[in-house]
DNA sequence: ACCGGCGTGTTACAGATTGTTACCAATTAG
DNA sequence: CTAATTGGTAACAATCTGTAACACGCCGGT
């Protein structure tokens, strides 16, 4: 009925009849407002999928309900309903009401703040410094192992200047390199197994003979 | 029995089982109100419980009981104790009463933020933190246990950092780590595996070698 | 008081990652 | 040109993490 009526009236309407499918619904398009039925079938209890909604959006609720019921009613106003109609109900009431709430909702709310990712782009990479992620840009994720990623990224953030490997001990390690310790080496090569085309002429990684090593991929 | 008629009542509840837990408790989070019940296990006495709680702060106390001593009444009322309560009570008893002491205490702190649920999104999953419930966006709510539900809170509340074990375990169970104890470990197998798409290949946490492990979900 | 389910800690083992050693190749000093 | 030095790499050992399985204790229900 309320879907007709409101159709009539010239909104897109979607009803769906549980809460599974009104989360499928809400993944797929964007709504105005929820007329919510509190009377609904299953188990579920209408106010913990008004909860829910109002816990992931600020996206409008009018409940609809069977019985006028003073503490529903005070309950569903608590958990953020922005409106709550008791049956039977006038559908130009219904349509009143909810034309007032829309007309409310103009100011837009401030957004939560997104924490902004670090990424670092170079060749035909990207790495991802929030995520510990490298992504080829052509064959998708490549898995860096802590020590692996820790060498990339202290190598991507110096690019351009040549590291000792005392340096790159600390950085990736925090501890000391000592004598005869061939740790960095190794590291080396089994990070540029992964991201060099020909290990055998490193283009991203090049070792400056005594002192350490270069990264020379070009950053953009 | 309480936690769930409280949580189905609309409160965020945090239940410990012991002192230790409750201290950890509330270095963890700011409480509206504590339900102490005084049959608690050990020779650790709810009364000292209560002294020790009222040293520190004003937080409403309701004493749950098992027998209706009045001199027990009377030293409940006397340590500080906001009401004393004996088995068997209803639920609608208590809540009652304790709505009655929370609205007492609204003129003492005229707080603006005492609403305000504490809200974090990261990737597809909604987790709040006042109701300690985690909704995904997809499928509705993933439950979890006390101590996944702790480990997540830390995570994201630290999200970027790299957390020790040792870190870790205060957080969430407010107690030392020891040598070899894996206990860590195997919780964020349990937490991984309600919140990875792959628990193969964790995107959201990361273990970071001889460290410990890293939120790297996006928050917003 | 007893029972049963659930959450958590512990243990053991598998698998992954890293450190070390040895040896080879490449480069440089003399 | 030869020897010494340095980096590259494989192979193995040591360490660390992932995970299943089980033990234990707690709590609610009977």
């Amino acid at each position: 009925m309320l879907t007709r009526y409101f159709e009539g009236e010239g909104y897109a309407v979607s009803a769906v009849s549980d809460g599974q499918e009104m989360r499928a619904q809400l993944k797929r398009q964007e709504v105005d407002i929820i007329l919510l039925d509190l009377s609904l079938p299953g188990g579920q209890d209408g106010f913990d999928l008004a909860r829910e909604i109002r816990m992931q959006s600020d996206v409008p609720i009018m409940m609809l309900t069977g019985r006028d019921d003073v503490v529903d009613r005070i309950i569903g106003i608590e958990i953020g309903a922005d409106d709550y109609i008791a049956k039977p109900f006038h559908l130009r009431e219904v349509h009143a009401r909810l034309k007032s709430i829309l007309r409310r909702r103009q100011p837009a709310q401030p957004k939560q703040e997104v924490n902004e990712e670090k990424i670092v782009r170079f060749e035909e990479w990207t790495l991802n410094l929030s995520r510990r992620q490298l992504l080829s840009n052509e064959d998708g994720e490549v898995e860096l192992t802590t020590g692996e990623f820790d060498m990339l990224a202290a190598f991507v953030q110096h690019a351009g200047r040549v590291l000792t490997r005392d340096f790159l001990m600390d950085a990736t390690r925090g501890r000391q390199l000592d004598a005869f310790d061939r740790t960095i080496d190794a590291q080396i090569v089994r990070l540029r197994r992964k991201i060099e085309a020909d290990a055998k002429h490193p283009q991203l990684i090049k070792a400056v003979r005594g002192v350490g090593y270069i990264f020379t991929g070009k950053l953009g």
